[in-house]
DNA sequence: TCCTCCCAAAATATCGATATTTATTGACAT
DNA sequence: ATGTCAATAAATATCGATATTTTGGGAGGA
């Protein structure tokens, strides 16, 4: 049970908080997989009333985060290895589109954002960190962000959460990995560039088959 | 402003019929895209408190029909020609893809599936009618239901509802549909149960594009 | 031993009232 | 006229209390 920090700025409304931290708790598998999310609980925890916190939960629900039983509450979605072999088909399908699109479309401005974003993921590279975390998903939204198909980009930004929670799941069985990821993004990024559609979804498809070779070994779910 | 039958039988939550009813309002248009969605005027309509209200338009966000905005309230998700695009362009890549799926792992259950539900939706075609509608959006969802990937028919169940809406938004505008539909289902259903995955998928597509250039020439957005 | 039915305990769902925030209006100065 | 600001009105967000539903556990009978 963790303690939320009664220092944080009130700088949105209850709802949001709440829906941030479950979120974060969620994907970082401290509200382990398939747990029961108990209102009265929660509460405790959010310091906040129970509207809030139902709130924020049927908000997860969209995120695909949290499932809600009518009139027998929520719980944490399930995790499962027929998921994220899920996951991860549908995202290489869907950001191999993305990102094609985005290349069709390309501007100076999105490529500026690519080199941007790329170049902040590489400062932030104490791998593992919160901060690298952040930086990797706006590199790789950054990505996809030219597509003119905002639908698209949501449906990817989700399985891109999803993801990340394996990926802490996977964590957990410690095995490191040793692989260099940032040649790998490096590559995506040149090529994305170059506007070479076929090289780019091919070195960026196989960055997330390769995470998820080694992540699908780590799981033991 | 409709008023809701008093009769309807209580089956569910309170938050449950107000998603429900909600959700065909902003489907049918009874509720126009765009639309501010204010708690205490829905509160009247669906006579209940605010907290199922809320969470009820909560829910919807999942569907894509309501945004949210933090601290300003509800409104039913605008409408625009390139959101209708969009809409039939994921359709056509995400349809195919189940569909293809759902061929690739084809059971006598599931084909035996096919045909009832086709069955049903021929005897329900007094076209334009919600039984009809229920039924075609049964049909179309048995075809992709045997591809063992939940999220991607729920994507595609997402992406069918929206559809559906501008199908009304169109309908205003009252020109009338002239094409033999129940024939290019005739054609679906038959390459299906063939498992011709090539020949299923071009015909559902080309349903849908169809559909798409007439809707798009009949809407007025 | 194993069911089934019923009762208490727990948890969810809902309501009504209140606190907060945003939107509107009109007076005043420029 | 026009733009700014304060006061008011409207709407949202949140709380605490209550009603409703589900769950769990035992007593009694087969």
């Amino acid at each position: 049970m963790t303690m939320i920090d009664e220092t944080q700025v009130k700088e949105t409304s209850a709802t949001h908080g709440a829906y941030l931290t479950l979120r974060d708790m969620i994907l970082t598998g401290e509200l382990p997989a398939g747990q029961k999310l108990k209102i009265e609980q929660l509460r405790g925890l959010l310091n906040t009333g129970a509207s809030p916190v139902r709130e924020a939960l049927s908000l997860l629900t969209s995120d695909m985060l949290v499932e809600r039983i009518d009139q027998r509450g929520f719980r944490a979605a399930p995790a499962s290895k027929a998921n994220f072999a899920e996951i991860l088909a549908l995202r290489c399908t869907l950001e191999d589109l993305a990102l094609r699109q985005s290349i069709a479309n390309a501007t100076p401005d999105w490529e500026e954002q690519l080199v941007l974003t790329h170049h902040h993921m590489k400062k932030a590279s104490g791998q593992g960190t919160k901060l690298f975390e952040e930086a990797h998903k706006t590199f790789h939204m950054a990505l996809l962000a030219n597509s003119e198909s905002p639908m698209l980009e949501r449906f990817c930004a989700q399985l891109y959460d999803l993801n990340i929670r394996y990926r802490y799941l996977a964590a957990k069985s410690a095995t490191y990995q040793k692989r260099d990821v940032s040649a790998e993004h490096e590559e995506i990024l040149d090529a994305a560039i170059q506007r070479d559609q076929d090289r780019a979804s091919a070195s960026l498809l196989n960055h997330y088959r390769l995470t998820g070779d080694y992540l699908s070994r780590a799981l033991d779910i």
